[in-house]
DNA sequence: ACACTATTTCGAGTTTCATCGAAATTCTAT
DNA sequence: ATAGAATTTCGATGAAACTCGAAATAGTGT
């Protein structure tokens, strides 16, 4: 992974509107929560919610699929684990980090 | 950790400059690196750096230590592990993770 | 095609961020 | 005390972010 694409992440994550909306997503688990849904729970303006859901799919963090007219939205794994990966190996790239550390990167 | 401040330290490392600056300090290891040769490897005014840096200071991923004239900056290891541990957390809180990500968490 | 619902785009206002140079501060050794 | 070096604070500027409501769009079922 790039530093850059790194940082978009981590910035995406680093907004706690964004944070709650992408743990609401987790908490959702495989089945995702519509855009509605969201917005319900989230109690922001619809706009809103659209701006940062978008910040979040375009860094990977989130994906959306439609069915029928409702849009769902689910967490991509495997994009968080790509940035914690990430952290972890910047970590702990000269085996100097506590064990703790060490054993989070395996 | 908090929703508020798991944001505080993703945001501090959302940032391409301070992000790059504590990986810096992480390949640094446990000797750390003065705020000056900081300032050398990284090439950005001193105000700007200082700035960045009492970002990371003040979210508590790295700490600083005066010897002397120089002032010692060192990536803080402990914030990165609960930043990680969070990010875990909430990624596998019900179950429903990739085992990747699962053997993360422990 | 029409009506209906779900979602996004647009335009705007306020706030926050990143960056710099210059001046001020802190610290040490003489 | 003073001089000198390292670092921070100040003030300013341009760019970008967050938020909203209203209007526009897209998609579905009749």
């Amino acid at each position: 992974m790039k530093l850059e694409k790194a940082a978009d992440q981590l910035e995406a994550l680093g907004n706690p509107t964004r944070l709650q909306l992408y743990r609401t997503l987790v908490r959702a688990g495989d089945e995702g929560l519509p855009v509605g849904r969201l917005q319900e729970k989230l109690d922001i303006a619809a706009s809103t919610l659209s701006h940062h859901l978008k910040r979040l799919v375009d860094t990977g963090l989130v994906t959306q699929e439609r069915q029928a007219t409702t849009l769902i939205c689910r967490a991509h794994y495997p994009g968080m684990q790509a940035l914690i990966g990430y952290l972890a190996d910047e970590c702990c790239a000269d085996g100097t980090c506590p064990p703790v550390a060490k054993e989070a990167v395996v």
